[in-house]
DNA sequence: CTGAAAGCGCTTACAG
DNA sequence: CTGAAAGCGCTTACAG
């Protein structure tokens, strides 16, 4: 009573003598199958290697994946995420018309109560994969343990809680961006230079930052070079206050030929720059590729930006739970972008 | 005898009171639909905003779509093309589970006539798009032609035949990139140096080579430096000719403090600066990671690198095409990448 | 533990 | 010009 070869789940059925559903228990790994018929049914499905086809299976189970992002939004004080978010759209869009749904959680970066806020719809709501910018690291990592209890696997953006065990972490690797910057200073050093490090943050943006100085510093025991380096903390991140903390500094040492500062506020001190008549023009590098930042690179009071691909951070990080949730393929714990050095002249063709 | 509300080209159906195959016609803009009947159709569809259900198409109709992929092979020469082709293959696995193929002919950079067996092969396996690195410009032409006759869509990855109205170009910007090049061999100049460009290239691999060199000097001309700029022009590839003519200019202009190579054998003049002791160690510039260049930034002899994300100029390529023919999303006509600056410092995260 | 059947939303002959 | 029906390769109740 053989009928003719046919394919797929159909043909395994046919072959080892059992209902198409059966073949459907095995694949999916479901109780009510016995062990000899399971492990004849595994059998054929390793002779003919079978793949599901997953046009068929989206289709009939009819289930929509929804991929929850949990980032920043853009605010007045910031445009840096608008380029992950951009990516993130964009890899939606590739991926939508196959019934996966990218839902946007956005909170505002100067207020952790809306990071708990959209954190906890997150759980309410039943999502299948999280990308998450854990901006707050405590609210952050109460969540991702919410989320490993319930088996929802999580992608790190942009900065990672190592200890959260995260499907993937996607962003800088900041040692060596900080190391980076330590080279790109020295275009400006004299003999008698002195090297500031800036880091503008409230405490709450704060934890990035040692890693990147060390980077920083590590250049410079590496070269064995003896220029000394001055760190100014400023923990308000408004320009009066700023510049006060800088007239300050550079008045007692007016041999600073290079300025680092740790975060994408280098727009404060360019201003800084613009509006003070220094001896010595510093050198000035920062991050990211934020409108202020752009204006002042154009203008050569910013020498260098350097940038970790942000659109290209958020395209990977849906991609990668779109591999994992839907096409089972492994996926590496680090992506670590490239470290883009950015000036005056080719900062157009970077789109954030 | 109205049936209770569905979904999709049913409901329209319904609403339409035809069948669906009718639906499909008019979806399809097929013949065989009267006036009034497509009219009614297209009105209903517009209401519901309906998007047809990609998944239930693609499964029933069964097709897959190939895209061609037409660029060179590594070779002992350069293994620059290992990068696109990591992109073109990530896209594909990203894609290939829903029915999209990608079929690689890879073509000998050093030898038109593959390139021309390669191209041959595009036309006569009635692919659905193409990617093409458009190397052999008189014979990457013929092939564009044909297809543009075929109704085959293609991009153009790396380099552009602005004339060949490709449904998108994906590559670097090439004047700018010059430019920036100009802007970098500056951090070496004296008062009295001279610069040096090299264009190392037999004629057939020649021909984006004027761009460059215009953006470099233009660096010049835009900011009334008054430097020197010679050119060298080596049509043989390998390093005894190279030497030789290198050799020969040195002794000329000893006082060059900048070398830019036009393309990514920057490695050749490495290699001369690495067994030949000069008086002053210029600065170098070139192209793109290829081992050979690593190798060379690590040690310091090669200053910088410009590239321009080899891997991602794969990866959009495919996508670009995926794009358009299964989302049938507009695709725009250029997508410059990014002129990305590497260091021995920052190497290590670009993959290629 | 196993199977028969309906259905996911389309496409594709085929009949009229 | 239009429609009824089979089928794409799965999933999902449901029955036994």
């Amino acid at each position: 009573m053989k009928q003719k070869e046919s394919r797929g789940i159909r043909e395994i059925a046919r072959r080892a003598n059992v209902a198409i559903s059966t073949v459907d228990r095995v694949i999916h790994n479901r109780i009510g199958v016995s062990a000899v018929t399971r492990e004849k049914i595994t059998k054929i499905i390793a002779e003919l290697n079978y793949q599901p086809n997953l046009l068929a299976s989206r289709l009939a189970s009819g289930k929509i994946i929804t991929l929850a992002v949990l980032i920043p939004s853009v605010t007045e004080d910031t445009d840096f995420w608008e380029a992950p978010l951009r990516g993130i759209q964009r890899a939606g869009a590739d991926i939508k018309q196959y019934g996966i749904n990218v839902e946007l959680l956005l909170f505002d970066l100067r207020d952790s109560a809306s990071f708990v806020t959209q954190a906890n719809r997150v759980l309410d709501t039943g999502v299948d994969g999280l990308v998450i910018a854990p901006a707050f690291v405590e609210e952050a990592e109460r969540i991702t343990t919410a989320c490993r209890e319930a088996g929802i696997p999580y992608v790190f953006i942009d900065s990672n809680l190592p200890d959260q065990l995260g499907l993937s972490y996607i962003g800088p690797p900041l040692f060596q961006s900080g190391y980076l910057a330590g080279k790109l200073s020295t275009y400006a050093l004299r003999e008698d230079s002195t090297l500031l490090v800036v880091n503008i943050a409230t405490a709450s943006d704060n934890y990035t930052y040692k890693q990147i100085e060390e980077g920083f510093r590590s250049y410079f025991t590496d070269q064995r070079y003896l220029y000394p380096i001055r760190r100014l903390n400023i923990h308000q991140t408004d320009y009066p206050s700023v510049s006060r903390h800088l007239q300050q500094q550079f008045s007692a040492d007016p041999t600073i030929d290079a300025v680092f500062v740790t975060n994408s506020r280098a727009f404060l001190v360019a201003r800084f720059l613009e509006h003070t008549a220094l001896p010595r023009k510093p050198l000035l590098i920062g991050y990211d590729l934020v409108n202020e930042n752009r204006h002042y690179l154009a203008n050569g009071l910013i020498d260098f930006l350097i940038c970790h691909q942000p659109e290209d951070q958020g395209y990977r990080s849906i991609m990668a739970l779109y591999q994992f949730l839907v096409l089972s393929a492994p996926i590496s714990k680090e992506y670590y972008m490239p470290i883009d050095i950015i000036t005056r002249e080719n900062q157009a063709f970077y789109r954030n």
